[in-house]
RNA sequence: CGGGGCGUAGCACAGUCCGGUUAGUGUACCUGGUUUGGGACCAGGGGGUCGCAGGUUCGAAUCCUGCCGCCCCGACCA
């Protein structure tokens, strides 16, 4: 391991990309475009895993699997949905290989050629609704409520880990219900299950709005979606959930029967959250040293690193921290005791911030001594010695408080790169000099949007839901607008 | 697909312009010893088809031709 990150406010892209690779999160495939997940940034994954898919089922929801492969006919059912994905679609067009006569090594078989090409999915929506045909037929059978935890494609050009992989893992969520009303509620319900996740999971404020037609999802009638800021004042999109109206349900003919016999089309939602929210947690919060985890989505949220010189040191050492694992372990806190000889404790400390361990304990003679322990906090870098006997109290509550600071820190930021202009002169002004999230009035136009994305690079990450209505004109146009939107440069 | 850059040890790079001992440095790795409260030190050691294929030459990492791959900037997108 080699010392010392990029710096931050030196080069943000690159500092992100090798504190993925040198905290041992993922690294590139030689597969271009996808990635490898190494064990730690997978294990960050299945907590947030674990907490989502506890939400999901908290309210409702059952985990189904669907195919990977969808029949290419299946796709071209719903006409925005296709034309949504149709650019980024790998395709399956053969089932079989045959050795090569000529080159050596296999090549494919062109007597194998599949009579109908599958799509690899870049989301499940149709092969779903065309099951949901079949499940659905009276108001019995709703409202249906199911998640998948996949892996999906999409041909992406320009990839990053995490951010942006050709491949990538996530959670699709396809309800059915029987009337708008109750769909629109689910939608909302999602939208807030995500927004709850982001805001005190992975301690990531977000605004919560809506999307202009132009970011719509392809098939949707209305997308909500949560928008969090990165460190360097860019936008990113950290859940999505969408209103499906009976688009899906009229391209698959899902209709069922209503109380009172009549027959009626389904209303669908569909929302989703990817491992682009790796890229989020780590934007968010790391610094120069490493990852920052906030303590309720850290795989191990408390080490203990002796400091010793004989053997017998080492044992007595090992005996107290024994009694503060047991502790931290009671109550549900976890630990690790990191006792190698091959390293030395500085090379540990360098290593765990790196990691973003959110707490360092050290323990050598002098505390041995006098009945204490260093405990460090990786977000302040703060050290306190604390009596043996308080330790394990002293973290039960450190980690409360630095799930909540880290939160903090991160909205204030956000805060104070938050702006509100009236004129696009300030408008340009403020994306050139210190990025962030603008709000400003819009004429509601995809005209009007697309001119500033071309002029500017900033594009309308929402219309958020709880501002309130106010009269102006738009920046661009100055045609009148009832409601600021919130612009900014996305990810 | 356009414009630029780069392929040399696990990783990061020097050497290439101007061809010439055994291809080098840092880091990582292995062995031994001394160390251990912020990425230890000393000594020894292993590891290379210099992206691939041709060509020029007495001699190619170095010059020429072709190909492949990767990265960055654009067009496209979660």
């Amino acid at each position: 391991m080699s010392k010392g990150l990029p710096s931050r406010s030196e080069d943000y892209s690159l500092w992100y990309n090798e504190l993925v690779k040198r905290a041992g999160l993922a690294e590139n495939s030689p597969v271009r475009g996808c990635m490898v997940i190494k064990p730690y940034g997978f294990a960050i994954w299945e907590k947030m895993q674990q907490t989502l898919d506890k939400m999901f089922k908290d309210t409702g929801h059952s985990n189904a699997y669907f195919p990977l492969f969808i029949p290419k006919s299946f796709f071209s059912k719903e006409a925005d949905h296709v034309e949504g994905f149709a650019k980024e679609c790998a395709v399956v067009t053969h089932y079989r290989l045959k050795n090569d006569e000529e080159n050596g090594g296999v090549t494919v078989d062109p007597e194998a050629k599949l009579e109908e090409e599958l799509i690899v999915r870049p989301t499940s929506e149709t092969v779903i609704w065309d099951s949901y045909k079949n499940w659905i037929q009276s108001y019995r059978d709703l409202p249906l409520l199911i998640n998948q935890w996949a892996n999906v494609v999409r041909w992406e050009m320009r990839t990053r880990l995490f951010l942006r992989t050709a491949e990538f893992l996530w959670q699709e969520g396809h309800t059915a219900h029987a009337t708008k009303d109750e769909a629109i509620k689910e939608t909302e319900q999602m939208l807030e299950v995500y927004g709850d996740f982001v805001e005190n999971f992975m301690a990531v404020p977000v605004i919560k709005g809506t999307k202009t037609e132009n970011e719509r999802f392809a098939g949707a009638v209305e997308t909500y979606c949560i928008e969090a800021m990165m460190q360097d004042g860019r936008a990113l999109q950290a859940g999505t959930s969408h209103f499906l109206g009976q688009n899906f349900a009229k391209a698959f003919d899902v209709k069922f029967a209503t109380k009172e016999g009549k027959e009626e089309f389904v209303w669908g939602t569909s929302w989703g959250v990817s491992t682009r929210l790796m890229g989020a947690l780590i934007m968010a919060h790391s610094d120069d040293q490493g990852l920052v985890l906030p303590p309720n989505l850290a795989p191990t949220q408390v080490v203990i690193v002796p400091i010793y010189k004989r053997d017998e040191e080492l044992a007595n050492i090992s005996e107290a921290a024994k009694e503060i694992i047991d502790g931290l372990k009671a109550k549900g806190i976890s630990v690790q005791f990191d006792d190698r000889d091959t390293h030395k404790p500085g090379w540990k400390f360098a290593e765990y911030e790196l990691k973003g361990v959110p707490v360092r304990i050290a323990i050598g003679p002098r505390d041995m001594e006098n009945g204490t322990v260093e405990v460090a906090r990786r977000d302040t870098k703060e050290k306190q010695t604390v009596n043996r006997d308080a330790v394990v109290d002293h973290i039960g509550s450190l980690l409360d408080v630095m799930q909540k600071s880290i939160f903090e820190k991160a909205a204030t930021f956000r805060n104070e790169n938050t702006h509100t202009v009236d004129t696009y002169e300030e408008f340009k002004e403020i994306l050139e000099t210190r990025p962030g999230f603008i709000y400003a009035h819009w004429d509601g136009t995809s005209e009007t949007e697309e001119k500033i994305k071309t002029e500017t690079k900033a594009t309308i990450r929402c219309i958020p839901l709880n501002s309130s209505p106010e009269e102006g004109k738009c920046i661009y146009s100055g045609k009148p607008s009832k409601q600021r939107v919130l612009f900014a440069k996305a990810y």
